[in-house]
DNA sequence: GTGTTAAGTTAACAACGTTAACTAAGGGAT
DNA sequence: ATCCCTTAGTTAACGTTGTTAACTTAACAC
């Protein structure tokens, strides 16, 4: 009997159309500009039938926001990444800037917005730790791989102290550039490309036992 | 005839009624757990009474910001900031993330809030670019400083670029903590203290031209 | 048919930021 | 003394917000 299924995948089918349109609104006006009526209004239903499929409005932004987590280690799954591990976690940097640049709404609601402590349902414990849905494991595993071939510096081998130092790094970068691009009153940016490579050159350098030939800053590549 | 000044002196005592009570509030619930009418409440003021003051509730949240980032400048201003500009910095670095993490909702209103792009007023062109005031050019001056010393290495001169990475890098290290310390479920975060260090050690190192004898890491310091 | 489940609706609530119209108190000029 | 103007502060109201309670309505199981 096939209908139970097919009840399911209508509901699902209406929590979709309600998470596309409310990404679209919270993508272009934030999330305290987007109200739960507006997002019913969007796919013409009454405001309270999100109620249905979400318990509130932090609610139905969270659930948005790990479907978009696991799209960003999909793109550190899908990208054609170094063999070499240095270049790889440099690779990983840059696409993880990428990422914030191009998805500025995705990234604050994501990563510069405190959330209360919650815990992990069931369905978040399978992806914990898992390199392909989660970023943060993804991240770690590669340092991982760097430890393991000996590229840091010697009093430097903390798995998770390493991985927060280079995440933090790069967060640094998009995360000022989102909340702190309109002043340019006050401060005279560079360009964000430079601004990331030059980030990226500094930490690598200041985390590795020496200079690799794979680093190279961006207006004199020497060709290895 | 003193009444004049009697007058301005009474409103700006409402004045700062109203900024104290607003910013108790918002350190202790947020912008947004914040409300003009509990403001006013606290003072025993009716609701409209603020506006008055402040033309809305943005208004008097950033008159608030612009105080407090005077306070962060002296705070640079009054400590006792080693001679050495290389020691300078990693002080510099090291007052900078104590501040975010004793304040951390005027953290988060100064630096994780986007806000739409503003004129300066002329009163905030006085403080520009005064190291006594602005806490960027606080530390552009150090990092000048630290440039004519000639302690960067050799493709690293742009004042604005070194001071906007380094800038980054701690940022990335409140900002993260501020953001995402309740998600432990995911990572297991380090001490503060330590990722501190090995922020501003790996960066530092990273842009010097060669290790300098000032920089220790936090649980091994050798007594130069 | 009858009862049950559950998606979706209508109506309402309390709280919000903000505005318009007002009160009241004081000082300056006549 | 009287009138007028300025201005800090108030009251009342508007439109919008997130959310809940009570309901309709339709489809299924028995």
């Amino acid at each position: 009997m096939g209908v139970l299924e097919r009840r399911a995948r209508e509901k699902s089918e209406t929590r979709d159309k309600i998470l596309d349109a409310a990404r679209e609104l919270f993508i272009t006006h934030g999330y305290e500009g987007v109200s739960m009526r507006k997002v019913a209004e969007k796919i013409e239903y009454s405001p309270t039938a999100i109620y249905v499929h979400f318990a509130d409005k932090e609610d139905l932004f969270k659930q948005l926001c790990q479907e978009d987590f696991g799209r960003l280690a999909e793109v550190f799954q899908s990208a054609a990444v170094p063999s070499d591990p240095v270049a790889r976690m440099r690779e990983v940097g840059r696409l993880y800037v990428e990422f914030g640049i191009r998805y500025p709404n995705h990234y604050k609601l994501m990563f510069m917005t405190p959330h209360p402590a919650r815990k992990l349902d069931e369905q978040e414990h399978e992806l914990k730790g898992n390199p392909e849905s989660d970023a943060y494991a993804f991240l770690r595993y590669t340092v991982q791989q760097a430890i393991e071939a000996g590229v840091f510096r010697d009093e430097i081998a903390d798995v998770d102290l390493i991985s927060q130092t280079l995440w933090a790094a790069v967060h640094g970068v998009i995360s000022l550039q989102i909340a702190k691009c309109n002043d340019s009153a006050w401060v005279e940016w560079r360009p964000m490309e430079e601004r990331t490579a030059v980030m990226l050159d500094a930490i690598l350098r200041g985390l590795l036992k020496r200079d690799l030939p794979t680093l190279d800053l961006p207006k004199k590549a020497e060709d290895k």
